[in-house]
DNA sequence: CTGAAAGCGCTAACAT
DNA sequence: ATGTTAGCGCTTTCAG
């Protein structure tokens, strides 16, 4: 009893317009090569606007051979506030072109990302980074195309974002770097391609290696951080990311240690709040909608067969300078 | 020539275990009501594995009626840490019961939740916050039963929080309290809400309404409102958010103004970085892995037919107490 | 216990 | 320019 009021199908709508099935499809898809002339035309669509009609996925899916939603997949871990505008853009990109975004959190213990592709049936599935092999030919062998926003076999943009970090640093004057990693098991990975590109960086300059410590998110863990890398003459650290920077900033307020003059702080995202801490951060971070955009367009690209290239140009992070580097030593 | 390794269907997998199509459906869906022989079933289920069969979601769902899929819409304003782990106990715990999440960002402007919603064929749509009534009678005239975390016609959870920072603040001694408003417009109507709460504690003590400020998230405007906040007497500032609490300490720290004992403040959300404010900051906070778990539960309960009821004590947030509030004046 | 057959709502040839 | 028809891949009566 709670549902019986049958919803409505393109039959009613014909019905409703006076037209067949078909020409209600054509008007809806405005598929190609189809001349519908204009009054035929809004009759469907009144019609279409009276019953509230709107096509059973499903269905349209199934006949036509691709259901035009695109599934986002994100690592659980990296939901911030920046991720929220690249979401915005990607999805507001694909639904000019007629495509529906859905996302999915990765990671998590329910259903894998092939099973959510093949449930909804996607058309394309899209992440920040490329899935693992196994996973990728599932998902291709469930009929979805692929698309990053880093390409596959091109730059570890992960990486690079270390790199700017201790570069930045050791333009101004740092000899002896830091690298606070995360205590979180699942940020391990990442947080080693981050220290990668850090090391990168230091070896080119002729620097010894980072030294990098675990940090866990306490107070009195960031304080002894601090001191340790004040004891090793590391004059600068990079952070994993802002949170761990903010917190980092926290301990060695604790430890009564200044930032920059006795250690100076590099964050990753620039989150709000990084422009509230003490001293304000200094960070280096996406332009996130810049970057939904592109997946986007690379999305519209692979479906439409074209090569799905990015320029990559458009995806370098940007070094946000400000109070916790500011000192030139 | 990208993808002509046709998917691999019902018919394959029947044929590749010797079986007819209708005895494949009855195994991996353990129809009720057929008793499938172990060694038939097991060769069935061999033969999916070979292929790595996956069913088709749209034909299933155009076939079945329903399609086991949960859209969940979250505001785009309220993406945060915590949003994180409540999406994963949802997934986790529909996963059990053989539903598929899938989210989507509401309040961007590509199409609209019943536009996605019949996209994808969602059985149930849920949110934290019940939809405007137009939304909600879409939704349902596409098919979909509407879940949320706080009951339709109870109590107003947003207003909740507002009125526990309140009343932790009035218990602690502070008998004129003020309000920090965040300056974006789409986080007025929550804000508005959560203020209500205040007030309504503010009056329930006898105490005159909170004086509510606009906040910009910048130092200086923090530093503005801390000292007009002083200057009209107010010990004590409920803030919209962790964020907002925090740039305020910011501000005040910037305004020679200390913490709790020139103006104590609260947040709401307990995020990781409140524990690193100077000073830590108190908080109101959701159990969100709770919730999470509560409206998959409705989830079910919707779909069975059962009343969709959850109990509201469940739904309680938890005041978290730390040393921007600890004086007692 | 298993198979045959109908049909879910829609699209896309193919006719007209 | 519009209507007719045949499926898309699956579930689900209904027979055997």
């Amino acid at each position: 009893m709670t549902r019986p009021p049958k919803r409505a199908t393109v039959a009613d709508v014909a019905r409703a317009a006076g037209v067949s099935p078909s020409t209600v499809s054509f008007v809806l898809n405005d598929t190609p090569g189809q001349s519908i002339p204009e009054e035929t035309r809004q009759r469907v669509l009144a019609a279409v606007r009276l019953l509230d009609y709107r096509p059973r996925g499903s269905a349209r899916s199934l006949a036509a051979g691709r259901s035009n939603i695109v599934l986002l997949s994100i690592p659980h871990l990296s939901i911030g506030p920046g991720i929220t505008r690249f979401v915005e853009q990607f999805a507001t990109a694909l639904a000019d072109a007629g495509l529906t975004l859905v996302t999915h959190l990765a990671g998590t213990p329910g259903p894998s990302l092939p099973d959510v592709c093949a449930a909804i049936d996607a058309s394309v599935v899209a992440g920040l980074d490329p899935f693992d092999e196994e996973t990728s030919s599932a998902l291709r062998r469930a009929g979805a195309d692929l698309v990053f926003t880093t390409e596959v076999e091109a730059q570890p943009t992960i990486r690079r974002t270390g790199r700017l970090q201790a570069e930045h640093l050791i333009a101004l004057g740092h000899r002896r770097l830091g690298y606070a990693m995360p205590e979180n098991r699942q940020l391990r990975k990442i947080a080693g391609e981050r220290l990668g590109g850090v090391a990168d960086a230091c070896s080119e300059a002729g620097l010894e290696p980072p030294l990098a410590l675990d940090t866990k998110l306490e107070i009195a863990a960031m304080a002894r951080a601090a001191r340790r890398w004040r004891r090793e003459s590391v004059t600068a650290v990079c952070a994993y990311n802002d949170e761990v920077a903010i917190a980092l900033l926290a301990g060695m307020r604790h430890a009564r240690l200044a930032a920059p003059a006795d250690l100076a702080v590099m964050g990753v995202d620039n989150v709000p709040l990084s422009l509230f801490s003490d001293p304000p951060l200094s960070t280096v971070a996406f332009d996130l909608e810049k970057v939904g955009r592109h997946l986007a367009e690379a999305v519209m690209g692979s479906l439409s067969g074209r090569a799905p290239r990015l320029s990559p140009a458009s995806l370098e992070p940007e070094i946000i300078h400000r109070a916790s580097t500011s000192l030139t030593r």
